[in-house]
DNA sequence: AGCTAATTTCTGTTTTGACTGAAATATCGA
DNA sequence: TCGATATTTCAGTCAAAACAGAAATTAGCT
């Protein structure tokens, strides 16, 4: 397939972000391929077309799939594997932060959690724990509101990030600082 | 430094969340050892109680500097260097969001704006025009959104996502989806 | 079973990033 | 200005990750 020059610099800036994002090239251009193009692709286009090797194609729609960014579908008569991905930009987004909160947060609250239920914590000096726990308090606060905005339907998120705007009416007992 | 049980296990898994999160193991841990310890400490003994190269220290250092995430301070009659860490998580939380968005987001917004107003951009699959323009109205309103929640104060932040469970009373004329 | 096409796994190479120790530079006091 | 101390830069080493090409495996068809 050759890629119109729209759509080369959409995956081209998709595979440099990829690395700022926590995944490689490849994986960042393939899925950004698969979105753009819109309809199933096989190992074998998305190879050809981005230029990378069969096997690297092959690993890379592995993590997409663990990453569940990506399905298989198949077509009538044809035996290989056919990949696509959501075309609702609300349910990507929604599971890129599902995942990034299953590796990089879970496990992080876990051992906080863990080390303020230890013996010796409350041994530490008295800041330092209240330091410790607050990073905890935050973190489950943050948590709880992910796992809120994830349940809701995109159409309902994309009101609430509308209502954005009007939520500090409803806190405002407390004034902002004015610097920063 | 001697580093206790509990403040060792904390640093060690900060630094190895540090991976997860886009920063090398070494300036994980000397942000986490900072956090942890409250008082300002020079590079040497930073050195010292982690036990990785002072040059390594140093640009671990600048990096974190860069990141908004220490400043350095300085005591009478001594002329190196100490470094501290805010105490109040909420700040470093939105420090760490600010630096991230101008990283990972920023860039890709741009991207995105340039090419919907490039003039091959209209020749393109009209639902593919869709998907990009969704995605970038989606990244623009969680921009503007994290804008605003970064304008809070942490204790106006706190009551937001406190808030968080109530929010959808606000929008509940769409129902989310069971499953899922 | 045997053939063919598709996919995955394996092995080696290349690239990238982290890290160290040494050298160079900067800073301050005498 | 000289010496001492602190910091940064530099060059080389090491480890991890990305990637390619070949080999092995799997799946479907006849």
């Amino acid at each position: 397939m050759e890629l119109t020059d729209i759509s080369r610099r959409f995956v081209v800036h998709w595979g440099e972000m990829g690395t700022a994002w926590g995944v490689n090239r490849s994986v960042a251009q393939i899925h950004a391929l698969l979105f753009f193009h819109g309809k199933p692709l096989h190992a074998e286009e998305i190879s050809d077309t981005l230029g990378v090797a069969r096997s690297n194609v092959s690993n890379s729609l592995k993590e997409l799939l663990n990453w569940q960014l990506i399905r298989a579908t198949h077509v009538l008569g044809d035996r290989r594997d056919y990949f696509t991905t959501s075309a609702d930009v609300w349910e990507l987004f929604r599971t890129i932060v599902r995942e990034r909160k299953e590796r990089e947060y879970d496990p992080t609250v876990r051992m906080l959690r863990e080390l303020v239920t230890q013996p010796g914590f409350a041994d530490e000096a008295p800041d330092a724990q209240d330091r410790v726990r607050e990073t905890l308090a935050l973190m489950q606060s943050l948590g709880v509101w992910a796992d809120e905005m994830m349940r809701l339907s995109p159409s309902t998120l994309d009101k609430v990030l509308r209502l954005g705007a009007t939520i500090q009416k409803f806190v405002r007992s407390d004034v902002p600082p004015s610097g920063s």
